[in-house]
DNA sequence: TTGACCGTGAAAACGCATTATCGTTAAGTT
DNA sequence: AACTTAACGATAATGCGTTTTCACGGTCAA
């Protein structure tokens, strides 16, 4: 990542326009709009950079992809939609989270999500 | 799972005799011990047709293979250890987890899950 | 005990996300 | 403008967890 390119602008751009963590071909088509002839190796290239680098940060879902959002954010947690697996951020935390920990255990960090309905997929599915 | 074998009493046997999820490859080597011919297709084939029985219940975690515990226990979370790779089982909840979901969504359910060290693994660090 | 057929084990196949290859394009320097 | 070489795009290859295939063996009802 020493070029500043097309591609890796667009992509980017995507990150900062969306408020919610995008998985590798989210980001692809969405880059697309802006780059239509951009190659999803381009994308995995670029998110393996942007992360090395600390601009980009990686977050797990279980049994999907990874999704990767901009670092940096404050401290916050992710509800992902069952029907559209749009992965949404949740302000906030919970006190006493490490207190859940068994003795002995050293507690090094935590993950809540939630799962359900998002906004959209529970308008339209009523 | 219609006929009972060798091969599904030890696999159900081990499931009984852990605290903890585990997943197929180490019900596989677990489950060795009491059989040692045992195949890992049997392992897959015993797994789906005990959670679809509604014996077993699947765990998934972020980036590693689903595990599977018995299914009925209280509600509770997890505790990965990021040396071992072992998810634990931690006990009880936190207040208010539904709260942190936006307006507008419809929350189902949630999952908390710790990371860190275990305790064997935090003494063997030291 | 016998026979029908379900379950098993070994290995091949699959699915899918991700990475490597390689000829081409274009960013940035001189 | 010319040049160097990082980055690109298309696609083949990889990795790995899981499922399927198929011939064989074990279960269990009759």
């Amino acid at each position: 990542m020493e070029r500043q390119t097309r591609q890796r602008e667009a992509i980017q751009a995507v990150i900062e326009s969306y408020d919610r963590p995008l998985s590798p071909t989210e980001l692809y088509e969405a880059a697309r709009e802006y780059h239509p002839q951009l190659g999803i190796a381009t994308v995995y290239r670029a998110i393996r950079d942007l992360v090395k680098s600390g601009w980009l940060r990686t977050v797990e879902i279980p049994g999907l992809p990874a999704r990767y959002e901009r670092a940096g954010k404050p401290h916050h947690h992710h509800f992902l939609c069952r029907v559209c697996n749009a992965l949404w951020e949740v302000g906030g935390c919970l006190r006493g989270v490490e207190t859940l920990a068994p003795a002995g255990f050293l507690t090094e960090g935590h993950e809540i999500t939630l799962f359900g309905l998002c906004n959209d997929c529970y308008r339209a599915h009523t």
